[in-house]
DNA sequence: CAATTCACG
DNA sequence: ACGTACGTGAATTGC
């Protein structure tokens, strides 16, 4: 058998790491009888990650016997004037043990010999027996026992930390081999331990000695060799310490341990002794996880839940009503559901749950009308994926009209998972696993081979759907969220499901033009950039470019990150006027930005059909908003010349026809301008002035908009937007590299001459406060609950999100709506018009030339009628043959 | 895999 | 006296 895998743990080290890893919560982890438990959950939190990465076939704690050991006996000094173990850790131990004897994991200690021998001796056992060996302690003499198939996992500060040291791990940090680390403990000795070594010698002599020498027995063969030196007469005076402190540094290999390897296999887990145990503690969490892997099953073993499987002969079978209300889930393994690979199905349809990997089954006649039939209603996991993928097989749903997905995005956000079994989980249903247990990540990503364990598992996704459905429903009822859910998220999750099928076509000429001549500057500049230098370098990296910048040319130094010199924009546009070498560099990134996101990444995803199909994101973001990936087409340039150009590769579908582009014009401001009840902001909207002037004239204290210059319009507007996200003296100065004083007289003129706004903003924050989460016009919530932070830093945070949040997720729930009406009002008129981008506050139309006209008319009404706000809401148009130019 | 930088609203 | 603008995604380097 290939997987002979062997866990060894140093039970008092890791007990004593888990112990100060909830030191902080001492008080607050007890159980019923005033047990203090802190160490107890925080072990038991650490075995299971150690359990499932190492995935052991057998697992040894090893502990320390008592005080009295071999080597007090060579040194009685040893571990001498140790710290006492607290009181508090100490009544731990014996219910570590207890638990670990529930868990059904062998735990193990011997007199006169400490728990680094007992591990010792099983590693040796371990490799003699062709065994995978893991060991996990807090201290560092253990490292002595890597070895190709040894490897030594030591608990850095954290508790989750982990440092692996294999012999080529060793040999980077210290210098020598495993064996060779004793008898540099043997020069040093060790002063945890309370044994000396040589006089003077600490790690770095010590380890260029014993790579000189091989050994501390090496080292007094060539004794005399060596030159006359303080170090030569110290190695000779302490030579007795030397021998006697390898000997200590020696871990026992041998120990007279009497079990056997086969002793330590991983028994059953006793679910009801472990039952008892948990509740005895009061580990509710632990009690949780115990049902959710089903009780009293072994956890390895996939609860069994009731599936027929579909084949060509059964699947006609398969019958629905439109009094059923069905719920259905399509797997594919992979984020990317225009490309990813199927995996299977899951329907259930009156307590039936049907299930098949063959996903082609889903065309048959009959089940292709109940997925396309509008009266037979469907419960999904994530909408928008289902209808894009059963697309691809040529299924046209309808009638979807429950997510799951949507519904936990909209009951709280701060767990922004995608995971059915995850967030089953959060509203305790523990039947499901998550993907990563069933098709693990990375590398190791696949589908199981085991038809019962897959099966099982989307069986069991359908059953969660169903079964949560009420409880999401009646949370969404007391959050007044249910008309976000069903006008707004559900409606919302079809259109967009349509535009990304749609996709927007990209040309790849005019990419690869940019290519080419973007590659030339990019030489260029490089040339002129190494010439200045002196020599050649990463230019991207900011390591090398600090270097060369602050180090080499001597430029001051004017922010620093955690890791050396910061590069970035703001800093090298201060250094401009100090070396021309600075605008070479600024155009550079700029250029190499654009040619390695933008050029070439959308090169890499422009699919067959020559266009990009985007997702977008609808249950991520902490507002409401959309976030698009894959390629992310709502951050396509905008603002340098050279980065617009990309524009000029979206073009519409046909050649004479055009991209027309709708944008709100302040949505944030008039939002702000609604909420907040704001005469003033509320009449310069009605009015239709230029908000950002308007404000300059209110904050200048000018009579008439002519006196207002270009300088005070742009002061203006950086305070309109700082007001958005929760304006500071410090954010607004430097912002607009004004002094932290005058940006204040700034904010206290505008509170002056808008002062409800000010008011809004001490309401957001005292309601956050109050209830706990800020809320949009449509009840979209967000919960602050660092609004109560002791930390300056993060409720401040938490107060400026407070007043931030409902602004951009209003906007947010603005556009939404307007995408819904927009998509309606297509459907309606039977145009070939397709909405193709969204970017937050603006849409995107690809449109046939003899629609234009009415696209015209239409779009900017619709998206102006969207809501009915206390301003009007303004969106201007532009059209063009490309996107570059439909501005 | 974290850190840095920079593209967008 | 503190140390901050709000929300995102992608490429790259270097441990």
């Amino acid at each position: 058998m290939a997987d002979k895998k062997l866990l060894l743990i140093d039970g008092n080290s890791v007990a004593f790491r888990a112990f100060y890893a909830l030191y902080r919560q001492l008080e607050s982890f007890k159980s019923p009888d005033g047990l203090h438990t802190n160490a107890i959950y925080a072990f038991k939190n650490m075995l299971d990650v150690l359990l499932k990465d190492v995935d052991p076939t057998h697992v040894l704690v090893a502990f320390d016997a008592g005080k009295v050991t071999f080597r007090t006996k060579m040194y009685v000094e040893y571990k001498g004037g140790r710290a006492k173990t607290p009181e508090e850790l100490l009544e731990q131990m014996p219910y570590i043990q207890e638990m670990l004897h529930d868990l059904g994991i062998k735990t193990y200690e011997l007199k006169n010999y400490e728990a680094d021998d007992i591990i010792g001796t099983f590693a040796a056992k371990g490799e003699k027996n062709g065994f995978t060996t893991t060991v996990v302690t807090g201290d560092r003499d253990l490292t002595q026992l890597a070895s190709p198939s040894t490897t030594v996992e030591v608990t850095k500060s954290g508790v989750s930390q982990l440092e692996a040291y294999t012999p080529e791990h060793m040999k980077e940090v210290n210098g020598v081999t495993p064996t060779e680390f004793i008898d540099m403990k043997a020069l040093m000795g060790d002063n945890s331990d309370n044994y000396p070594g040589v006089t003077k010698v600490g790690p770095k002599t010590a380890s260029r000695l014993i790579q000189k020498y091989g050994s501390v027995e090496g080292i007094y063969d060539h004794i005399d060799e060596m030159k006359k030196s303080k170090l030569k007469e110290n190695l000779i005076n302490d030579k007795d310490k030397a021998f006697l402190a390898k000997k200590l540094a020696t871990i026992d290999r041998d120990s007279p341990v009497t079990l056997d390897i086969d002793d330590i296999k991983r028994q059953p887990v006793d679910y009801e002794k472990l039952r008892q145990f948990y509740e005895k503690m009061n580990f509710r969490k632990f009690l949780a996880d115990l049902n959710a892997s089903g009780a009293g099953q072994d956890s390895t073993e996939v609860e069994k839940v009731e599936y027929i499987v579909l084949n060509d002969d059964n699947v006609k079978d398969v019958k629905a009503t439109e009094a059923d209300t069905i719920e259905f889930y399509l797997e594919m393994l992979g984020a990317n559901y225009h490309l990813a690979p199927f995996v299977g199905f899951s329907l259930k349809i009156n307590d039936k749950i049907y299930v098949s990997r063959d996903v082609e089954l889903l065309e048959e006649d009959n089940i292709k009308h109940i997925l396309e039939d509008e009266k037979i209603k469907k419960n999904v996991f994530d909408l928008k994926r289902t209808m894009v993928a059963a697309h691809r097989l040529g299924i046209h749903t309808h009638g979807l009209d429950y997510d799951m997905l949507l519904a936990s995005y909209l009951i709280n956000n701060e767990n922004n998972s995608n995971d059915l079994g995850e967030i089953a989980h959060l509203y305790g249903d523990y039947s499901v696993k998550t993907d990563l247990e069933v098709y693990g990540k990375g590398k190791s990503e696949h589908i199981p081979d085991d038809d019962d364990e897959l099966f099982n598992h989307l069986a069991s996704k359908v059953n969660s759907i169903e079964s949560l459905k009420k409880t999401l429903l009646e949370k969404l009822k007391d959050h007044e969220q249910d008309a976000l859910f069903d006008t707004i998220e559900i409606p919302t999750a079809r259109v967009l499901a349509r535009m990304e099928m749609n996709g927007m076509k990209v040309e790849a000429s005019t990419l690869i033009q940019l290519q080419n001549e973007f590659a030339v500057k990019l030489k260029e500049l490089e040339d002129k950039i190494y010439g200045q230098a002196g020599e050649k370098f990463n230019l991207n990296s900011p390591k090398q470019l600090g270097h060369i910048l602050f180090e080499k040319l001597g430029l001051p130094v004017i922010k620093k990150t955690k890791t050396g010199y910061s590069t970035a924009v703001e800093v090298l546009d201060q250094l401009k006027t100090q070396s021309p070498i600075v605008s070479e560099i600024l155009d550079y990134r700029q250029i190499a930005k654009i040619q390695s996101t933008y050029v070439k990444g959308l090169l890499d995803v422009i699919q067959p059909d020559g266009r990009v199909h985007t997702r977008y994101l609808q249950t991520l973001t902490a507002t409401g908003r959309l976030s698009s990936v894959d390629p992310n087409l709502q951050n396509i340039p905008t603002r340098t010349e050279e980065g617009k150009q990309i524009r000029k590769a979206f073009v519409p579908s046909e050649p004479d026809g055009y991209i027309f582009s709708c944008d709100y014009s302040q949505v944030e401001l008039r939002v702000l301008a609604h909420v907040s009840g704001d005469q003033n902001m509320q009449e310069a909207f009605k009015t239709g002035y230029d908000i950002h002037s308007h404000t300059a004239m209110k904050i200048f204290h000018l009579e008439s908009p002519d006196e207002v210059t270009p300088l005070m319009r742009r002061h203006a507007k950086a305070v309109n937007f700082g007001i958005v996200y929760g304006i500071s003296d410090y954010g607004l100065s430097k912002n607009l590299g004004i002094s932290r004083k005058r940006a204040q007289e700034f904010i206290d003129n505008y509170f002056e001459q808008y002062p409800q706004i000010k008011d809004y903003m001490n309401k957001a924050v005292q309601e956050a406060r109050d209830k706990g989460y800020a809320e949009t016009i449509m009840h979209r919530r967000r919960y602050l609950p660092d609004i109560h932070a002791k930390k300056y830093t993060v409720r401040a945070f938490a107060e400026r999100t407070a007043i931030n949040s409902p602004i951009q997720g209003s906007a947010a729930d603005i556009i939404k709506i307007a995408m819904i009406n927009m998509q309606k009002k297509l459907d309606e008129l039977h145009l070939k018009t397709k909405m193709v981008v969204q970017v937050h506050d603006e849409l995107i139309f690809d449109v046939p030339k003899d629609e234009l006209e009415t696209i015209k008319k239409i779009v900017p009404e619709v998206m102006q009628s969207a809501v009915k706000l206390d301003v009007p809401l303004i969106a201007d148009s532009g059209w063009a043959h490309n996107w570059y130019d439909a501005k």
